[in-house]
DNA sequence: GTATGTGCAAAACCTTTGCCTTCCC
DNA sequence: GGGAAGGCAAAGGTTTTGCACATAC
């Protein structure tokens, strides 16, 4: 859960990038970012249009898209690497893996707890410079699971 | 980097699973296989078409679509998460993670070393019962580098 | 013989692009 | 005013589907 203040306070940040980087601020960008920002569901770009057309409902499914593009080319969100059709964006930069359900798509987020360290594989670095690096960790979550047993 | 060995035991571990799900044994699905096996490239349905095609001359671009998707579902095969229209396969059951260049979309396999060893988050569980965990490394490769700074 | 798999073609799906208009700076 | 961003529509590319025929069991 996001309170207000800290998605005023990413906001902000994305007004600061884009003044930075000389991209214009227009209220479809920061209207899609703040939909991203206070989604907890790693949405998809129809998950997102849908958000974005009850507040701007002239919206165009294209803008969508390539701001989602623009905003993860800045560094401000990622694309949660899953192994379906459909792209699914996360803006919350802390470090963290995912948990995808096989059943019902659903991501998780899973944070690291205190101690906990992900190290590189050793053998990584003779391939190139490391960008990011990400877990990925599917399964059957606890509600499908139920489903099934029933 | 495989021996025909390889390719034979893992073509006859096609089979049995076959035999024991009832699926039945015809030369598409061998040779779509053994193409998937044999290739090194974490090939994407595309490549894998042109390769059968050239031993099957008949073989429909679907047919390898709804093999690979029947392969996967046997855990014969795995998909490779990349973030990338294109789906890339792979058959190596040995447990490894992906290096994935930002650049060229090469995939390369990362092995652990002798006593590395990746752990699952303490945190996981509480999300649902794990199937499998891979880990991906995005970044520039060696090639792609070199070809920057140039 | 029967049910599964294949080939063909067409569709479905997500995403991108061209072009003109709008609006931020 | 100039140029980037948005809206519309149409295309692009990958993957899936319906149906008739072929083939494994």
């Amino acid at each position: 859960m996001h309170t207000k203040e800290t998605i005023d306070r990413r906001i902000e940040d994305l007004k600061k990038v884009c003044h930075s980087t000389g991209m214009r601020v227009t209220e479809q960008r920061i209207i899609i970012f703040e939909e991203v920002v206070k989604s907890c569901e790693h949405p998809d770009a129809e998950t997102v249009f849908q958000a974005v057309k009850k507040r701007i409902p002239s919206i165009s499914f294209d803008t969508v898209y390539r701001t989602l593009a623009s905003l993860e080319e800045l560094g401000l969100i990622f694309r949660v690497d899953n192994q379906l059709p459909k792209a699914r964006f996360d803006a919350d930069k802390t470090p963290h893996h995912h948990f995808i359900c096989v059943k019902c798509n659903e991501v998780f987020d899973v944070f690291l707890e205190e101690g906990e360290m992900l190290s590189i594989p050793k053998n990584t670095s003779k391939f190139g410079d490391i960008k990011d690096m990400n877990l990925q960790i599917r399964g059957v979550c606890n509600k499908c699971k139920k489903n099934k047993e029933s």
